[in-house]
DNA sequence: AATGCAATTGAGAATCAATTACAATAATAT
DNA sequence: ATATTATTGTAATTGATTCTCAATTGCATT
């Protein structure tokens, strides 16, 4: 069986909430889906810039919730001051170690952590819809810099 | 033996890096440590507030970083635009559980983590300083309210 | 105890990400 | 086609956090 495209899942989400289908929502959609890695709003819009777009950063904003709604993206927290986000679908779940001296973020799965959520649903009655799990520390080159 | 107090800790802390010992500061911390699971920046203000401390807003967001580095407070992420905090010292290490519906926020302990750190450690060649998890979904109550 | 230096403070201004109001536009249902 | 109402861009606003600056105060040294 094909996996559906993010387009399509999120049409589906649209449909299903009366929400209308624009073009600015599948073209912050799509560009998501292109970047490979983690994003925050700025970086995005200034991709959505550079391919000519005029998508504005506050449309942007109000789309990265139904994103997160119907599953396609994540926020993933790097402890800055403002939001990163990433693309989820069809990705295994993962965790991030990022580097407290030169930002670096590498990507990890956990298996365990699937066990763990069914353990605390069962111990505390919880409907567990999901986890992050972020590991810091430094990085081989900035432990030498030290 | 006994454990140092928290006050003791930072007080080494303070004199290790010729800071100053303060009144403020030691109001801060001490009220962080009566205070029993998290809280936020407000929060506490309001509550040194009752008890006529006039130690502002701004002390308390330059004092937090102090204590983060001394290993007595650690930052806690709920994901609602702002940060929270809680007292460590003394305290297993434990992750959040927090129901999306009503806010509510469990604690647990998950002992594998330690081991992952390891793992990590040796396969990236990080020094781990800590992590972070969080996991979120509905509590019992706010299941049925749906 | 008095002095000098530099760290710390409170108040309010500044910053910056994120949200919102508003008028114009455009997507869907009829 | 038309009516309805969601969505958009712009600009203003909010709210948390950081910064500036003048006044204060801790601490080392007389």
């Amino acid at each position: 069986m094909v996996m559906k495209s993010e387009i399509q899942v999120f049409r589906e989400y649209i449909r299903g909430r009366r929400l209308r289908r624009t073009p600015e929502r599948e073209q912050i959609l799509q560009e998501i889906f292109e970047i490979h890695g983690h994003f925050d709003v700025d970086e995005l819009h200034l991709r959505l810039r550079d391919k000519a777009s005029k998508v504005s950063k506050a449309s942007i904003y109000r789309a990265l919730p139904l994103f997160i709604d119907c599953g396609l993206v994540r926020e993933v927290d790097f402890s800055d001051g403002h939001w990163h986000y990433e693309h989820i679908y069809g990705h295994a779940h993962h965790s991030h170690l990022r580097c407290l001296g030169c930002g670096e973020v590498l990507e990890f799965v956990e298996p365990g952590l699937g066990l763990l959520e069914v353990h605390l649903a069962r111990e505390y009655g919880y409907r567990i819809k999901g986890h992050q799990l972020q590991v810091h520390g430094l990085c081989a080159t900035c432990q030498e810099a030290e």
